[in-house]
DNA sequence: CTTCTTACA
DNA sequence: TGTAAGCA
């Protein structure tokens, strides 16, 4: 979950990004322009490409190269753009579902203690269902 | 020297 | 898309 931090940080200079890719710094900022990539700047509006950055241009890069044209990328990208979208909040889904089975064999815990297991006080108690 | 924008072929 | 000009 911190890997997508990492992928996103603006790293390379255009000049990398064109070693990386094969795409010449013009194809890279039409693509830029045509809303495929969003680099960020620096402080002189130079660009700034993340890893992800990179891997998109890529991706445009076999795309083109399969004929499709630039509108048809832009479709391909948003739609895969929600399926991951819908595939975090899955996630997010699945951990909170996690969560409430944890309570709940606490709650279970706390009113049918099991013979031998030492009961939790009162602390402990409020710690766990605070919320 | 590298990158940026704009304009033209 | 390539290339040139003029900046930063």
């Amino acid at each position: 979950m911190k890997d997508e931090l990492r992928r996103n940080m603006p790293l390379f200079p255009i000049g990398i990004v064109t070693k990386l890719t094969e795409l010449t710094p013009r194809q890279i900022r039409y693509y830029e322009q045509q809303g495929l990539i969003s680099p960020e700047r620096t402080k002189g509006n130079q660009r700034l490409f993340s890893f992800n950055d990179v891997d998109r241009l890529l991706q445009i890069k076999s795309y083109l190269e399969k004929g499709i044209n630039i509108a048809g990328i832009r479709e391909m990208l948003k739609q895969q753009q929600q399926v991951l979208e819908a595939k975090r909040e899955a996630e997010t889904a699945k951990k909170e579902l996690s969560e409430r089975e944890l309570r709940r064999m606490l709650k279970q815990q706390i009113i049918h203690p099991r013979r031998g297991q030492i009961p939790l006080n009162h602390g402990e108690l409020s710690r766990f269902f605070r919320h």
